[in-house]
RNA sequence: UCCUCAGUAGCUCAGCGGUAGAGCGGUCGACUGUUAAUCGACUGGUCGCAAGUUCGAAUCUUGCCUGGGGAGCCA
């Protein structure tokens, strides 16, 4: 495979040849030669190619050469004459493999807003950001499986289709090959013993549970897929389909579970500092000022822990009026995440010990049995990025709180089986792949940090 | 789903009762080792959809659709 342009733009030298193939960014026709930019995806930067007149068939070439037109060009590498490039392709051959019809084509050599962009979902990844938002989402996804696998962690497959609720909250997505016009039924209800499982069948909205099961085994594994939720959210950070990491360590506390995930966020912030720097310059340039800082913020300093008790004091005595009460047993709004986050701490902050009514079943009871042994970490900008706890180990206590959540014990029986066999004190977290994205490049918007967003009314790429 | 703002040229927007504008883009030309090149000319529209008010509606009213921001749900 010949090098490619960040390749050739970081190490190319003089007199190399070389091969460019991708997608023009921008034509300059001069006298007797034109300048073509040519990216490849491989890096922010184009390499220019420079066309002489005395190539074969230069004019009838150069004249359906626009941008977004495909093209492969050979040459020499030189030093480039120009400014704002060390090198350059003296081109001595050019061939054109798709032209892009200026008068059709959506991407204009201009600014286009995110919204406009969403509208040309299949085109969209040939820009500027949004190429070095899927560079750093690359990035990411490999920091992610990089830092688990040195710390001898398992990546495990969850299903994707399930039949179980995991948290018995959450609109689910069915999943069914019933005639939805005709559907067998028995006594006017729907007979899911007719459908493709025998009962009824959703996609999943966790890998959790199925986590906790490898957990017993492999001691430490994670998980890193996708997730869906039928909610009808329309806001800047929810997707119908989302990617999860979601790690589960067998004999760990509430303790090393937080100690993991921050870690965890330090390493991948690093590894992207390190690997997409032109890319996080760029955020810091165009998107959002301070995307540098956070980065080093979270790589450099220790994020607050607080408990829930602790953040709700914190809140009532801040001299700053929220729209919804504080008040210890009531959950923490969006204005109260953003307080503690980006005013109070201004960096990420671990709030841990919330009442046990507001949170999941499987949630492990403390001493009194007022809090669970939870842990969320909110990060400014993004409100909560990563959920997680101790899990109950204890089957009798589960058992009472699966009861108490008016849940029924017998469709948790291979979960609760694990409390059975064998249990351990274990814990885990998930965190939400797009909002770390985000997190990471200052993007407003998470429909804008993964290729093909799928929310209500939108599904066309 | 709720609140709120907005839909006018390919894009970004101005116009807010008297019948359509700008910048950018595109096309053509000039010029030039250019860098979102520059300069000149040209090109461009069911004013989101439907009904209503009015002599007259892009402009006012109502409904619907779509999008942004905020909220809820959460990751």
């Amino acid at each position: 495979m010949t090098p490619r342009i960040a390749e050739l733009l970081k190490s190319g030298q003089p007199d190399q040849l070389v091969t460019l193939r991708g997608w023009v960014r921008t034509k300059r026709e001069q006298k007797t030669f034109s300048f073509l930019e040519v990216n490849d995806g491989s890096c922010l930067a184009g390499m220019q190619a420079v066309v002489s007149a005395d190539l074969p068939d230069y004019e009838t070439l150069i004249k359906r050469i626009s941008t977004g037109a495909s093209v492969t060009v050979e040459g020499k590498l030189v030093p480039s004459q120009g400014k704002g490039q060390r090198v350059e392709v003296q081109a001595t051959g050019l061939i054109l493999h798709g032209e892009a019809d200026p008068e059709t084509y959506p991407l204009q050599k201009k600014r286009h807003s995110f919204e406009y962009l969403r509208e040309i979902g299949h085109l969209r990844s040939r820009t500027n950001t949004l190429s070095a938002v899927f560079r750093v989402r690359n990035a990411c996804a490999t920091a992610i499986h990089q830092f688990f696998q040195e710390q001898g962690f398992l990546w495990m497959h969850t299903p994707i289709i399930t039949a179980s609720d995991c948290e018995g909250a959450g609109e689910m997505f069915a999943v069914t090959q019933m005639d939805l016009n005709n559907p067998p039924k028995v006594d006017g209800k729907i007979d899911y013993s007719k459908d493709f499982f025998g009962k009824p069948a959703y996609l999943t909205v966790s890998g959790q549970m199925e986590a906790e099961v490898m957990a017993m085994a492999f001691s430490n594994v994670y998980t890193f897929g996708p997730t869906f939720r039928a909610e009808n959210s329309n806001t800047s950070r929810h997707l119908a389909e989302f990617w999860m990491v979601e790690p589960e360590m067998a004999f760990c506390d509430l303790q090393g579970d937080m100690d993991l995930a921050e870690s965890f966020l330090k390493y991948v912030f690093r590894y992207v500092m390190d690997h997409c720097s032109e890319d996080m310059a760029f955020f810091q340039e165009r998107i959002d000022k301070s995307v540098i800082a956070t980065a080093e913020n979270i790589i450099n300093n220790e994020f607050a822990r607080v408990t829930y008790t602790e953040a709700i004091a914190l809140l009532e005595k801040a001299d700053r009026k929220f729209e919804y009460p504080v008040s210890w047993g009531l959950d923490l709004q969006s204005e109260h995440e953003r307080y503690l986050a980006e005013v109070l701490f201004q960096k990420p902050v671990i709030v841990t010990h919330y009442p046990t009514e507001i949170k999941a079943f499987y949630m492990r009871l403390d001493e009194g049995g007022k809090t669970v042994s939870a842990m969320d970490i909110l990060a400014p900008n993004i409100g909560e990025i990563i959920g997680g706890s101790q899990r109950e180990e204890r089957l009798d206590v589960l058992l009472d709180r699966i009861k108490a959540s008016g849940l029924d014990p017998e469709a948790y029986w291979w979960y609760t089986d694990l409390r059975r066999y064998g249990t351990v004190p274990h814990a885990g977290f998930g965190l939400g792949f797009e909002r770390l994205v985000q997190f990471m490049t200052g993007m407003t918007n998470i429909r804008d940090v993964i290729p093909f967003p799928r929310s209500p009314l939108n599904v066309e790429f």
